[in-house]
DNA sequence: GCGCATTTCAAATGTACTTTTGAAACAGGC
DNA sequence: GCCTGTTTCAAAAGTACATTTGAAATGCGC
């Protein structure tokens, strides 16, 4: 066995690059040889290391998934009897930090983002052991912190709000186009701690918002009747339009 | 100048084939050969109408953006001097319905996502007229809800959590992954007003917060301090990690 | 130093596409 | 009914890839 030592440097290597050229590009638009150019190996490197573009795109998606669960697990690793507002407040940690934090995990986020929009169906499994799981904790969280009277659609449309405004921020901060007045070149943990505490104090109103008009106004089907609770009616602009 | 209507006809169909197919897949994985077929048509046809995919592809973009301003104009066609909340709800109500709405405007939310997450730049000033003013459109009305005192950091990140909101939903609208309890299949006024109606109320909340936040606790960098009003400390758990 | 398994490499092959081409089908003007 | 510019079409050419191949380099046990 020789040169063992040389021949797992450099499969290595290709996978570091590997995993920032999908995350860059996508799956379809990376080239191998843009991988292996970048990684200073040969073309025949890819399909010699991994066997095929696919595998090697499977083993980077393994790897990203891996650390970035470790770097910031689901909940922020709160127990199931932590405070819920703790939990929302882990949650929303830990998705933003995979989304925000490039240098720690190396664009884990960026590939998770990239397979919602574009699966590519070579990791169908994984992303049921990313994303379902997500959903059901949220679930959970939306119905504790809601109340009783919470119908199953307020569940889920405030658990959207708060997963949404976490992973658009994936979108944000991947298009290129650096937004004014946040600093998104701030170092990642300052970034990740300022978005968090932005995203958990806006959601936490939002859910109180909710939870309060449950309790006042009992509860009927969510699109019968508008807000109980609103100085103004805002309904006029788009009674037909909508 | 003969068989003109039947060239404009195939024209237009091949248009329509070709908005469906680059949401569905993108532009680099749509191909013309399918684009052709589904439109029951020769493969040169794109080269012969359009001269490329390209042309095709901004073609496409044109229309789509159009019609989905039209359908769903900015701040919902309100003036500059209706009600702030009323804008606000006339934005998400713009913003829904352009990601949401698949039969007035055919998947022009999908193709603008797309293009957010992968430019193309075959139409860089398109997105440029669709995006920016849109975020500076944003970014008063933020200004305005927020009272005098807020910091452009803190204006932009309410900005950014009502946009998100709604971009987030053609993510999980396409991609296939039908959720629960949100009838995603209903008819399309009713699912854009049921998530504008939910988007507004939760933001709406998010943003009273987050004034009466600036007018007790004066304005502080936002990183610095964090929530001023909050029960429990929730900064302790990510101390270190981030 | 020799043989051997492992790793690299440049070139060749194969494949999925986009675009071109030149001929055929076509609709109206005359 | 024929001529003319327009539209369609099947096949060919061109392009950008991923993958394979077979030979050359490399380190290690002996």
């Amino acid at each position: 066995m020789a040169r063992r030592k040389d021949g797992v440097e450099t499969r290595d290597r290709i996978l570091a690059v590997a995993r920032e050229v999908f995350a860059e590009k996508g799956y379809h638009e990376a080239t191998v040889e843009d991988i292996c150019s970048r990684a200073a190996s040969n073309i025949a490197a890819v399909s010699y290391h991994f066997g095929s573009k696919e595998e090697l795109y499977a083993e980077v998606w393994r790897r990203a998934f891996d650390e970035a669960n470790e770097a910031y697990p689901p909940e922020g690793g709160l127990g199931p009897d932590a405070p819920a507002e703790d939990r929302l407040r882990g949650t929303i940690h830990s998705l933003v930090g995979k989304l925000a934090d490039r240098g720690r995990i190396g664009h884990a986020g960026r590939l998770l983002l990239r397979e919602m929009m574009n699966p590519t169906e070579v990791i169908e499994h994984v992303k049921n052991d990313a994303l379902r799981p997500m959903q059901e904790r949220m679930g959970r969280l939306m119905k504790e912190m809601l109340g009783p009277g919470a119908s199953e659609e307020q569940i889920h449309l405030c658990g959207m709000s708060v997963v949404h405004q976490c992973i658009a921020i994936g979108i944000r901060l991947f298009s290129g186009k650096v937004p004014p007045h946040v600093r998104f070149d701030a170092p990642t943990d300052q970034l990740v701690k300022t978005l968090t505490d932005h995203i958990a104090r806006f959601s936490l109103a939002g859910i109180k918002t909710t939870r309060e008009d449950i309790e006042a106004g009992g509860n009927e089907p969510f699109d019968a009747a508008p807000a109980p609770n609103r100085k103004r009616g805002l309904t006029r602009v788009f009674s037909d339009r909508a």
